[in-house]
Order: structure tokens, then sequence, then C-alpha cells
DNA sequence: TGTACATCAGTGAACGCGCGTTCACTGATGTAC
DNA sequence: TGTACATCAGTGAACGCGCGTTCACTGATGTAC
């Protein structure tokens, strides 16, 4: 009953991992920091004890399978790049034309975003994190993502709808609106707000206007 | 030489202040959080103890004029907030006709962001953030600002140049094409962005289509 | 089949740090009589 | 004009906390001979 005492490890009784499987416990420090992250709501709220404390390990343990802080924080947000692609690209799949197939990326990217508030925070919102030297933001920013907007935006011309002579420059500010919206959401949550999802119809109706008008 | 000991104020003597001019002394709690803020960059940069010792002065003394640190940090955002509304206000009057008045605003949102990012960030990119109970976030959106959008925005329609039935749910959409441009390049200085400035008159050239778009 | 040994996956205790906040106090300043 | 006193603007020391990280170690596991 009542939290232990500081310094012990969890009830959860853990039993030393055979030789080889020392990857193991690394699953369970990544999912570990998965959870303190979402019920956290921040990146600080992910702390090496804290995690060390949820795997019934001791905090030293988590340095044999990550560098530092850093790394452990990092390790974690790539994984959800991976998903939050994933979810992206799903979405898109459904979509019958390049236009459609546009408002269906803005939706599900706004959604993703509202769902998982604490994962966006850390992937779009903070700032040049602290974060391994061995990685750069193209890795980071989910570029795979943002490869396939530009790509969706060169179609959308291919097929005659839109006068764009600049698809990448066109991409980033269709990205300026996705995100916008999301992370206003996010970030004002008592501001007057009329129904989330006529909002984010509201900016996909701009911005589609914007991008199919013959001026 | 060298940084003072743990615990004591700094070397700029204070002579105690006045019988009532205890609030010289709040203007410079104010002055040195402001200045640990963008030195800093984030709300977290701002301690009690950091702010005490830039004001010469030791930490319970903050405690005689700001509740807690929340309504410190508060009291810092409000000040900023009146500056971002003069700034904004001072852009749009210079403007010749109310589309031209639109884009000079949204150029000096984000040029005000990118020149103040932790500033911005604190106002417009931190969580629901534990603050006073006596404020809400009407008070500190700054909604003024957004109120001169919403007008902005009437008298583009007023003038016959954009057909839109929600004036307040299109000036939602431009606020986050203007947030979300700014905060992006805040967020992600490693992204291979072309030149500014024309990122963000490409972000103006789409909304403003997009506005004044006839179906 | 037995045994010495290297290795791997951890432990336990401590390091030094900065944090917000509280508490009992002091000493200069102004005020009432 | 003098003096007792309330008040104001602070001080100094301590509270208990959680943090990332390091260090010397232990004990089970597998391997070579």
């Amino acid at each position: 009953m009542g939290r232990p005492r500081l310094g012990t490890r969890a009830g959860t009784p853990r039993h030393r991992a055979r030789r080889g499987e020392g990857h193991e416990l690394r699953a369970h420090i990544l999912e570990a920091a998965e959870h303190l992250l979402v019920k956290g709501g921040s990146e600080e709220a992910v702390s090496i004890r804290a995690v060390a404390q949820r795997c019934g390990v001791t905090p030293p343990a988590i340095y044999l399978h990550f560098a530092d802080k850093s790394e452990l924080i990092f390790a974690v947000c790539q994984a959800r790049f991976a998903e939050f692609d994933a979810v992206l690209e799903a979405a898109a799949r459904g979509a019958s034309d390049p236009v459609e197939e546009l408002r269906a990326r803005l939706r599900a990217y706004v959604t993703y975003g509202l769902d998982n508030p604490e994962h966006y925070r850390v992937l779009f919102m903070t700032g040049p994190r602290t974060k391994p030297d061995w990685v750069t933001d193209s890795d980071l920013v989910g570029m795979a993502e943002f490869g396939r907007l530009v790509a969706n935006v060169e179609r959308i011309r291919a097929a005659g709808l839109a006068r764009t002579d600049d698809p990448f420059g066109t991409a980033i500010a269709l990205w300026a609106a996705a995100h916008g919206i999301t992370s206003l959401l996010l970030s004002m949550p008592n501001f007057p707000w009329p129904d989330v999802a006529e909002v984010v119809d509201q900016v996909g109706d701009l911005v589609t206007k914007g991008l199919l008008a013959r001026d």
C-alpha cells in the first residue's frame, strides 16, 4: 500500500534477463517511457528514475541500454514518427482523387495530434531539443510524411487542378495550416472554439480554395 | 570573481525600499524574470531563486510581491500581450485596404514571433499552463488582437471581396495559418526551410487566395 | 562430467545539484500621542 | 520636540524534494578445457 520508499524499485518482480536477452528490458524501458510521456504530458515528466521504477529496475540499469536521457526520449519519438506516418498514409489511401486525398491527410493529421497530444507536443512543438548528435531534424521531422505531402501537391498540379510552380513551398504552407490548428487547439483549450470538426473543415476549406484558385 | 556562493544574493547592492516603495522591487522582479525568460528560452529557466539573485534580493522577498511562481510568470506574459497587440496594430494601421491590412497583420505576427521566440513560446505554445485561478484564457490569449482580426475579415467582406458567412471561423483559420508557420519555424530550425520571408509570403498567398476565391 | 573463468545484466549507495516554499526574525521607517 | 510603537520590506536558515549520473560491486549464466 502507498508508494514504495524512495530508491526502491517497484513491486513487479523482474527476473534478471538471460544472456542474450538484455533487449527485453530495452523494450520494457521504451514502453515505460512512453507511458510516462502520455500520462505526464511532457518530456520533463519522463525521468530516468520514474522509468526505472516502472520497469522494476534500478536507475543505473537504464544506462545499460541508453547512453543518456535524451537518447531515451529520442528513441520514443522515433517509434512515434513511424506510427504517425503510417496513420496518415492509411487515411490517404482511402481517397478517390488527389484533392480529396489532401483533405483526408489534413483531417488525419489533426486527429492524430488531438488524440495523442503529448506525442504531438514532443514531435512538433518542442524546441531544438537536446538530442543525440547522431540525429538531425531531417530524421526527426517526419520527412517521409512531408515528402508524401509534396507528392500529393504534385499530383493535384498534374491533374491540372492547381497552378503552383513550387510544390515544396506549397506543401510547407499546407503543413503550417494543419500544424497551426492542431497546436492551437492543444495549447489554448480555453479559447471559445466552435465545434472542433467544423474548425478543422474551415481550415481545410480555406487552404483548399487557396490551392485551387485560378487567380 | 566567479559566481557568488549559493544562497548569496548578487553583487548589486540593493537599498531596502522606503515605506511606500515596495513596488519598485516588484518592477525589478518582473524585469529580471523577463530577462531570464528571454535568455533561458523557457518558463522552466525562470526560477524564483534566479530571479531573486538578479534582483540582489533573497528568494523569500519575491513572495512579498507574488503569491507564487505561476503568478509571476503570468504577470510577465500579460505585459507581453499588451506589446504584441500594439505591434500588430501599428503594422495594420499602415495598410491602404483591408486585404493589404490582413497581410500586414500576418507578416507582423510572424515577425514578432520570430523576433521574440521565447515569449511567443510562452504565449502560444505552452499547454494549459498552471496559472492563477483568477485568470482565464480569454485574458491570456490576446483576445483583443483576435477581435481586431475578426473585424478585419468583416471589412474585407463588407468591401465585397470575400464571401464568408462566418468571419469568426475564418479568422480562426487565418490565425491557425499564421501561428502554424511561426511555430514550425521556431520548433524545427533544422528543417530545410527556404528563405523565411518567402515562406511567410507563400502562406499569406495561400490563405489570401482562399479567402478571396469566388468558388 | 567437472570445474575455472569471462561476461553479462544488473544492484546499492552515493555524488552534488537546484528547486519552491515556509518560518521565525530584524531593523529601518514613519506615525500617534 | 521626544518617544513608544506599529508596520513594512526585507533576511537567513532550513524543509523536503526529485533530478541525472557515476562508481564499485555481485551473482547468475554460459563457455572452454
